[in-house]
DNA sequence: ACCAGCTCCTGCTTGC
DNA sequence: TGCAAGCAGGAGCTGG
């Protein structure tokens, strides 16, 4: 699924579309995605102007002008589309509907914004905007990777004593926020720390060092446009090109691609999740 | 409290 | 070629 970089990527994309613009209708084509959508989220998305659109971990925030925000998860194969405004009319109305679009947002000035998710693992909620830290879905989550919050001293704090592999700890959205299965695997091969080795048994200058690579793999992500396996796309519908930086996620059986190491990439099974690492070189 | 495993859903890939 | 199993970037929940 979309992780911190391709949501990001993403809402860089909706921005000219949906910024300082009205929701003229919002078409909900479906009850629920994981979760029910609130309670007459039509009407209460229909009018509104938009006024920020912001992220919080693998989160798009979507104000509006009335006091509440929409939160919106991708899950692991959603996609915000963004369609300009059509020159006629008569194209809009005839518009096809791809499968699985489940929610458009028909734009003041005509744009469109879909959003489509075949595995239906997203999500959708309003809540009131001067309290959203405090909603269900984001009042758990660590600090972004890429803010002050994410320090040295709190990654050392959040390990320690933590008997799980480290892999684990990276996936745990309470220890640092955004971190999906692709980065972490990325983030650990270029700090060369074994994916498999306890969170708290990680001497504390290996565990510092992770902090500026973890923000590193993000930014590069980002400034890739993010990665895209099978389902992601950008809002304009472009690929990222990420995926074409990867040194180990997805590369089993490929070279090691540090300088001086001769070891090959072997894919592992933790937690249930694929991990890909270089056992030689990362300790 | 911590941690591993299960679960939701569809679609693509792989192996027989 | 056809079919079924396995797998996928998330994350809340359950039970040990």
């Amino acid at each position: 699924m979309p992780e911190l970089p391709e949501v990001e990527t993403v809402r860089r994309g909706l921005e000219p579309a949906m910024i300082g613009r009205r929701v003229e209708r919002a078409e909900i084509r479906r009850p629920d995605l994981r979760w029910p959508f609130p309670p007459r989220m039509a009407e209460r998305l229909e009018g509104a102007r938009i006024t920020h659109l912001g992220r919080r971990s693998k989160y798009l925030l979507i104000a509006l002008d009335r006091g509440e925000t929409l939160i919106v998860h991708l899950g692991m194969s959603g996609r915000m589309q963004v369609d300009a405004a059509p020159t006629a009319t008569f194209h809009a109305a005839i518009a096809p509907t791809a499968k699985h679009d489940h929610v458009v947002f028909h734009m003041e000035g005509g744009g469109r914004v879909t959003f489509n998710d075949p595995r239906r693992f997203g999500a959708m909620d309003l809540a009131p905007t001067h309290a959203l830290e405090d909603h269900w879905l984001l009042a758990r989550i660590g600090p972004e990777p890429l803010g002050n919050a994410f320090d040295e001293e709190h990654l050392i704090a959040a390990f320690r004593g933590r008997r799980t592999p480290v892999k684990s700890a990276l996936l745990d959205q309470r220890i640092v926020a955004g971190l999906g299965n692709i980065y972490v695997c990325e983030a650990l091969f270029r700090a060369g720390i074994s994916p498999r080795r306890q969170a708290g048994r990680i001497a504390a200058p290996r565990v510092r060092a992770l902090v500026p690579v973890i923000r590193a793999t993000l930014l590069d992500a980002i400034e890739a446009g993010g990665s895209s396996l099978r389902d992601y796309r950008q809002a304009d519908g472009a690929m990222g090109y990420f995926q074409h930086a990867f040194h180990v996620y997805d590369r089993e059986g490929h070279p090691c691609t540090r300088d001086g190491c001769s070891g090959t990439i072997r894919r592992i099974v933790q937690s249930g999740r694929s991990t890909f690492h270089c056992p030689a070189c990362q300790r």
